[in-house]
Formats: structure tokens, sequence, C-alpha cells
DNA sequence: GCATTTGTGTACCGATCGGTAAAGTGTTTA
DNA sequence: TAAACACTTTACCGATCGGTACACAAATGC
């Protein structure tokens, strides 16, 4: 039944905030052991290839994250526009209201980006492409789907930034609210 | 008269490229070495307080970099939509049609952000202010200003993360022109 | 000329890096 | 009950980390 020992799971859940707030390089073995409350035996127990499978656990878990919640719902949701709404919801959640990083953002930044390349240009493209197709679906102009949904997984990137930067998480969640007006506008156009 | 051998501030100007390339935790001492060809001996010549004074003197020089040729032109140029175009144009230049990521959200997204929180405040705080009073003096609500200043500053943010992480430089002048668009539609509004 | 400043190369420091090896502790299964 | 498995602890490895000390060379000032 349930245990009270950390499984897998519950260790790459750990293992994502720690990159978030440290970046790759800035998350040494002995600031993940000491994070984590687990030695480096059980670590490369769970992650034989190091700190390298750490991330790239993390990473594709949070890649599998946004597929289930964001990207099927955009693209199998009955109603394309309330899709979108959803996943603004959905972000604004995920990210916590502006307090969180993306990892993928951090990774991307991040000096040994090359190693995670696939992941990061597959997550967003995936994104770009079903909110394009979403947008189109909602009844925007076909031509304007594919630079509008870059805009917004650009600008949702952004926010984040500027939200830590400014230390004002309350950035996030204003220009969420703008990028979420345009997509409502642009089938009107 | 003009010489030679290395200035301070070429080794700023390399010091820049290394951060940006590998993060503020990726940039080792020896990869500084190699890079910039200066002993750790020239180094600690120019830079006694070490690699946080390295990052501290190339902060400070893309934060003056900014504020001559970014700031100051959106508060004092006659036209205000004209320095807005020029904001944009300079942008796009600057950060090499999307092919350079911004250093402020390298270390906005590295761990050791907390030591730069003033710089990295201080140069998106100056942004936003300046962009959105220009916007303000080109006619726009004052109401949308600020918002859309917001909106614009984090949105040329996520256009870098996006293109670096798409592998598509054009991600960014795509974004980058919409960006552009709503400043312009902005007055008419 | 000589002294001073400015810049460089080399050797070294302790601390920490990511990673390994292997003995030990449980828990599960046959 | 005993072998098998899952997980942890501890000690250790060579490499690299950021930083220091200091002798040394090149330019500069008088």
């Amino acid at each position: 039944m349930s245990r009270v020992v950390t499984e897998r799971k519950d260790v790459i859940a750990m293992l994502a905030e720690i990159f978030r707030e440290h970046g790759y390089d800035g998350a040494s073995l002995s600031l993940i052991t000491e994070k984590t409350g687990l030695g480096k035996g059980s670590l490369y127990h769970f992650f034989p290839g190091g700190k390298e499978e750490m991330a790239e656990a993390v990473l594709s878990d949070i890649a599998a994250w946004f597929r289930t919640h964001i990207f099927d719902a955009l693209r199998e949701g009955e109603d394309p526009a309330e899709a979108i709404e959803a996943m603004f919801a959905g972000v604004d959640s995920y990210f916590r209201q502006g307090r969180r990083l993306c990892l993928m953002g951090v990774i991307a930044t991040s000096g040994g980006h090359d190693r995670f390349a696939r992941d990061l240009n597959g997550y967003f493209t995936d994104w770009r492409t079903e909110l394009a197709a979403a947008l189109e679906r909602a009844g925007a102009p076909t031509a304007e789907c594919s630079a509008l949904a870059e805009e917004i997984v650009g600008g949702i990137q952004g926010a984040l930034i500027l939200a830590r930067s400014l230390d004002d998480p309350g950035a996030f969640g204003r220009v969420l609210s703008r990028l979420k007006a345009r997509c409502l506008m642009a089938p009107a156009s």
C-alpha cells in the first residue's frame, strides 16, 4: 500500500524545485542530498546516470504533465475557446501565480542547454502547435494563428522572468490576462 | 592612444558573452581564462573581487548601454512613436536577431540571482517605466500604458527564450514585430 | 637613468565538484 | 528460513572549483 519512504516520483518532484530554484549547474549534488534528505547512494540508486539523468527525468515528467493537462485539452476539447481559457488557468496555477519559474526556460538559459535541447524543442514546439490549432478551431484567422500562439507561449516565459526580476509575482497574472484577451479578440478580428 | 593589448572594457565585453553562453555558475574561471586568453593573475588584477565582481561589471555595463541607447531615447526623444520604433530596432540589433540571449534574463533564472537582484530589478523597472511614459506621450490611453509596457518588456524576454529553445532565431523577429504593432495600435484605440 | 605603476605567469591553497565502491539494513518472495 | 531484492550509509576517488601569493615583465613618470 502507501509507503512512508520516498518513491521515485516524489524525488523527481523535489528535484524539479531544486533545479528551478538553482539552475542546472547551481544544483550541486550536496545541495540535492541536503534538500531531498537522500544520500548519494539513494540518489544514484534511483538515477544511475547521475545528475544528468535526474534533470532528464524531471524534464520528461514536466513534459508529460503539460501534455496531459494542457496540450491534450487543447487538441481534444470540444470547445476550443474553453480549452484555451483552461490553459491560461492551468498555467497560472502551475506557475503559482508567477512565483515559480519554468524549468524549461531555466534550462534554456543554462549553459548546458545543448544536452537537453531535444526536450526544450519538443516542449515549445508542441505547445505552439497545439495552441495554434486550437486558436484556428476557435475561429482565429488561419494566417494569424501560428504567430499568435508563438507570441503567447513566449509571452508566458517572459512574464515569469519579469515577475521574478521585479520581485512582483502579480506581473505574471497581469500579462497573462492580456494574452488571454488577445485570444478572445482574435476570432472577432 | 589605441593599444593593442586588452583593456578592461574589452574584457567586460568578452565576459558578457561567456556569461550569456554558459550562465553564471557555468562560467568557470578556467573557461574564462581560456576564452579571454587572460590568466588568473590578469583577471584578478582587473576584478579583485573575483567572479562576482566580473558579473557585476558586466551587468552594470549592460545597464549603462540600455540606459544611453534605449531608455534615454524613450524619455528624451521628441517623437515618442519614433523613439519606440527605434527601441525595437535597437533591441533586434542588440540581441542579434534572436541569436543572443539577454544576460539579465539568464541571471534571473540563475540560482545566484539574489546576489544581483538589485541590478535585475533596476533594469526591468527602468525599461518598463520609460516605455510606459513614452507610450503615454505617444497617445496611448493612460490606463493602458503601464500594462502594455509590461507586456512588451516581458514579451521580448520570452521571445529570446523561445528563439533559443526552438533553435529558430526568426521567432524573435516575428514576436518583436507583433509587439511593435501593438504599440502603433494603442494610440488609435 | 631609475623607481613606480600596471599588468602577467606560475604555482599553490583548501573546498567542493560529480561520481564510485562496497558493506550494511531492511523488506519481499520462494 | 533463506535467498533475492530494494534501499541506505559511509568512505573514498580524481578533477575541478574559486581564490591567493608572489615573482616577474613591460610600460610609464620623473
